[in-house]
DNA sequence: TAAATAGTGTCTATGAGACACTATCAG
DNA sequence: CTGATAGTGTCTCATAGACACTATTTA
């Protein structure tokens, strides 16, 4: 009967996918994975967002499921993890109909391992606007790691994400610049750090930043202040 | 159920639900459904959100789906349908591990039938913020109706949502009525005017509202105008 | 006339943007 | 000293909020 259709037969496949932001070099990156060749497995050889099936098993949920697959994929806890979205549709996967729940995390270039990369390795870290050709991704990861990049672009307008992609101590310059790097354009310095300092999400650490000019101060997240919303966004530029 | 269960391949089921808003009578309300009593049916006889099963044969992915089953509730094509998130885990359905599609939909309290709602019926609008208890829904449902009220109220703080409230013709104090039924404080007139005739949203229609004072000028939605973000949030009120 | 709602004038407070200015280090 | 980056003082502009005022209708 439809039911045993439904419930049986017909349900979709369901996976998760995430996409891991660092900021390196003042560029914006993204976590891809190679897909690897094994017998059924399409786009063999193209490169992908790191994630898979859901294990009925071993996740409790949809963000365990993403928490687990990060933590294979590098090694460590995300400071942040938010649901980006879900895709689903009959063509999107050869095997058949798909749905994906997409999971968009940022790290701190500081937190990373050895970094992936350079070398012979299935996982790379692909800068976002690189100049030159971006390479096809496998399934409809190409629209998911772009809604990600606009989902980042617009809640780093008029949020404090960015402070998760920082090391433990920062200077509000090093802030700033990691602002820039993700928005692609300069911000004006004395409204930055007026808005920074009024959210009183920052606190001073007594030490200071050298360099071969005036030190500067060095502060760090106040424990227990989450995603901080500013009531307007920064300079201009368009929402989503 | 249990055999089905094993041919099913370890595949979570997968379904869509919406939730369906609407504001009558200055009341933000919600559409739900009373659930059947069929065998192996979880939750018989309690409220829930609209929703089913994906039908991997007709529905091409899971917007569609999503449209399908507002266009079976309600038999009116939604003038706004957003993606809300998706939740899954192994244990908000008693029949195995569940993933759910939440959509978000907005329709005009003009557009809708001889209401259900007051008469016997297996649909009822449901009134956020009723007083008295509010029913107890089905699976996860109260969690994604809540997701989807403060969605909801978080983005009227700063777009033009409501607007897909209104019927085709409208002046400025209902629509500002609109805005103040979903938020549920007053907003201060002037600005609130100003506000809305900068954005460039609507244009006036050469009619006037009458009533036992002075006429109000008629708007419209001007066309192509998508989704409006105004700069700053209305009032004083925290973002998400 | 009164009652009611539509719509405006105008002042104040806030905060972003611009940008020049000062401060503090290495060499 | 210079060069470089950190950090501030201060002016202007846009717009939200407050709130009193005027405008136009019916009864």
């Amino acid at each position: 009967m439809a039911q045993d259709q439904r419930v049986a037969q017909g349900r979709p496949l369901v996976s998760v996918d995430t996409v891991i932001f660092t900021v390196r070099e003042a560029r914006l990156e993204a976590l891809l994975v190679q897909r690897g060749d094994g017998p059924g497995e399409p786009f063999a050889g193209r490169w992908a967002l790191p994630g898979g099936f859901v294990d009925v098993v071993r996740d409790a949920d949809l963000e365990a499921c993403a928490r687990r697959k990060l933590q294979e994929k590098t090694g460590i806890e995300a400071p942040y993890l938010e649901q980006l979205g879900s895709w689903g549709s009959a063509r999107r996967d050869p095997r058949g109909w798909s749905t994906t729940h997409a999971y968009f995390a940022l790290l701190p270039a500081t937190s990373l391992d050895p970094i992936p990369g350079g070398h012979v390795s299935d996982t790379r870290w692909q800068a976002i606007d690189a100049p030159g050709p971006a390479p096809a991704l496998a399934f409809d990861h190409a629209d998911i790691l772009g809604a990600a990049v606009r989902r980042l672009r617009s809640k780093v307008e008029y949020t404090s994400l960015p402070v998760y992609l920082m090391a433990p101590e920062f200077t509000l310059s090093e802030l700033q610049g990691m602002y820039e790097a993700i928005l692609g354009r300069e911000l004006e310095k004395k409204a930055f750090r007026t808005r920074l300092l009024s959210a009183e999400l920052v606190q001073p650490v007594p030490r200071m930043r050298g360099g071969n000019n005036r030190p500067a101060q060095l502060f760090r997240l106040r424990p227990r202040r989450g995603l901080h919303y500013f009531a307007r966004p920064f300079g201009s530029a368009e929402p989503p």
